[in-house]
DNA sequence: ATAAACCTTGGAGTGGGCTTTAAGGCAAGG
DNA sequence: CCTTGCCTTAAAGCCCACTCCAAGGTTTAT
């Protein structure tokens, strides 16, 4: 599969793809002899996991260091772990002030208009 | 209130502060003879829906224009309604990415080192 | 009244993450 | 074999959102 069929069956623009597996987001993917990349089901899935993480906040800089670890072997297999549980974390922080912030503002839209109703108002106005 | 306790009290840096109002983020700030800003109640709740809102995802340009609205006064709340439920929109379709992130991380991690359980795999492998 | 510790502005600098450009190589159709 | 359209790299450029700096004004404490 050429980089413009991944392109267009994941969503990612080409250059961004080629820019990915530059600076180590992705693992080196598979070439023809040509030169050109040729991607395999397991190169699909690597982009498709920077693409779920970087669209939940991951930097691209703790990606490069999970694949940097993942190219190295098994003995990073906990270490590795470890380094997802952190992001776990992260993205439950992230989900959880981005739910809060959706609560407010549903809320301020239903009672728009309304005086003293502003949910996000440092503390209650009578 | 001086922009730093407002900096310490909000956890915004008294810089984005500053930033935010030059570039109409937020409404003008008060100001004492001085000319120095002295934040009043209704400063730090437009300081806080700011930041709540960035947290979330949403684009500076896009307060800017609500802030605009805002300060043109009434004739505008029902594009301000609409706006801000485009934004609400995309602040859910971005709260569903990052849960469906996380799901599937929680789940990779719970089932580490399992062989074939990749839940980022574009297709189920065998 | 002077030093420390705030504050002001305008403008320049920074970092992250792409995105474009330049110069050229490969592949498939007619 | 030539055109069209894809592909390659390295390097430069760009945009967003801050973040820092310089030069100076104000406030507070001693």
């Amino acid at each position: 599969m050429n980089i413009k069929d991944v392109s267009t069956k994941l969503d990612i623009p080409a250059d961004t793809l080629r820019y990915w597996e530059r600076v180590g987001v992705i693992p080196p993917v598979t070439r023809a002899t040509s030169g050109y990349r040729d991607y395999q089901p397991a190169d699909l899935d690597w982009c498709n996991f920077a693409k779920c993480m970087r669209e939940a906040g991951v930097s691209i800089e703790a990606l490069i260091e999970y694949i940097d670890l993942y190219q190295q072997g098994d003995s990073t297999t906990d270490t590795r772990k470890t380094l997802l549980e952190d992001q776990l974390a992260t993205i439950q922080a992230k989900r959880d002030a981005v739910q809060a912030t959706y609560d407010k503002l549903a809320y301020k839209i239903a009672h728009y208009g309304q005086h003293g109703l502003n949910p996000f108002a440092h503390k209650e106005e009578k």
